[in-house]
DNA sequence: TAGATTGTTAATCGATTAACAATC
DNA sequence: TAGATTGTTAATCGATTAACAATC
């Protein structure tokens, strides 16, 4: 269970954090933050379990069950105040840090990416773009950034810190790039393409595009 | 290749498919369907549940399980034909069918969408795509795909079957092309934006966006 | 106050896993 | 045969849900 272990209930147990959160309940945080973020952009104050679970599919018991394992942020008979849940959530989930990604690919998935205005949102930065095309190195991409020729990949993961590798290439490139990645100490890699990549057991790889992505909900909804 | 010869009859009961397959289940199946497709464009015969497992970041046991609950569709010491499991998970998610997909947004992420092979490789279409920007309208996108004018929205959810939605377009844009989706009978929207879509109970908005998706994958591995 | 919504319990359901006999 | 891998069981764990008192 969530709620690990009995507190002494003379003293107010302060807020606990389990040592690693389960997949399941980052999953759901991640996407109650999504939600947040974009409501408090529509100039929303407050919003309820319900209407948290309208929007990410979730049950609403689950949301206010997920929540209450880190303390009571919630009002009863209002709901839940965007900006304190926006900041628990982020405390929770260990966001504060400042975590930099490179991309790989300048073509039109790239592009979408690094043009995204997602990361910015939640504190992560894409520092880099690469493509091996010589072509469009030099090419300005999204906001202020610059491809990056794939010869200087190695001095980037370096002087940057990289921890994330973000491929949107076509299969038949990925694992060369992948490889690099490896051969210069990047332990996560990111696949936007269809490649099944080899990796050492010490890397991690997510693979999914936003085909394979669409792939999914069609097989939900139309089966 | 072998296309379930086998029909046990006296003793052994039938594969048999529930009215209705879980969420998880679907959702790894679509998965297993995806590395098995990869996996024989590079020319592999067969897979064993471990490979897959690897692949999948799915254990292996699982995996097993998950199949043999239609069928046993393995050989022992051996593993799975990958043509074979192929056709009997395409059944299994009954993608047999055609189903017809409107895209818009001919921006980055919709070219990017609309080029990918993944739908041709599942059985699914895209008929059509979009843009409000009448400076598109004519370009050709993809595969043999012009853009066409917004205005032909209904002639052509109509003419041509459209039973799913595809948005990828700003979040300020994509309200509206929802309500217009709605009005003319479509049920499933895909909504690769930020917004917070507001749609009647008896249509379904899946949310999802290649920059939530890392999103996603960053706080999970970083955390 | 009256209505709304949280926090929490208790019960159920489905997912996950280790282990191993069957068998290719 | 010897090695590998499936199919399946049994046990555990986490997710899900309905219900409702607490309380804003």
């Amino acid at each position: 269970m969530s709620l690990s272990g009995r507190h002494p209930q003379a003293t107010a147990p302060p807020p606990r954090e389990p040592e690693r959160l389960s997949l399941g309940v980052a999953a759901r945080l991640s996407r109650y933050l999504q939600v947040l973020t974009q409501a408090k952009k529509m100039g929303r104050d407050t919003i309820s379990s319900q209407e948290l679970a309208e929007y990410t599919h979730v049950n609403s018991t689950q949301i206010r069950r997920d929540l209450s394992g880190f303390g009571k942020f919630g009002k009863r008979g209002v709901g839940y105040n965007i900006d304190s849940l926006l900041a628990q959530i982020r405390r929770i989930l260990r966001t504060s840090g400042q975590h930099n990604i490179a991309l790989f690919g300048a073509g039109h998935l790239g592009q979408a990416i690094a043009s995204s205005d997602v990361f910015a949102d939640h504190g992560f930065q894409i520092v880099a773009i690469f493509d091996t095309d010589s072509g469009k190195v030099g090419q300005e991409i999204g906001d202020a950034l610059r491809v990056r020729n794939y010869g200087d990949l190695a001095a980037v993961v370096e002087a940057d810190d990289i921890v994330v590798g973000v491929l949107a290439l076509p299969a038949a490139a990925a694992q060369a790039v992948a490889d690099d990645l490896v051969d210069h100490g990047v332990r996560v890699i990111f696949n936007y393409s269809e490649a099944l990549l080899q990796v050492p057991p010490e890397v991690t790889v997510h693979t999914s595009s936003p085909a394979v992505d669409l792939l999914y909900a069609l097989y939900f909804y139309l089966a």
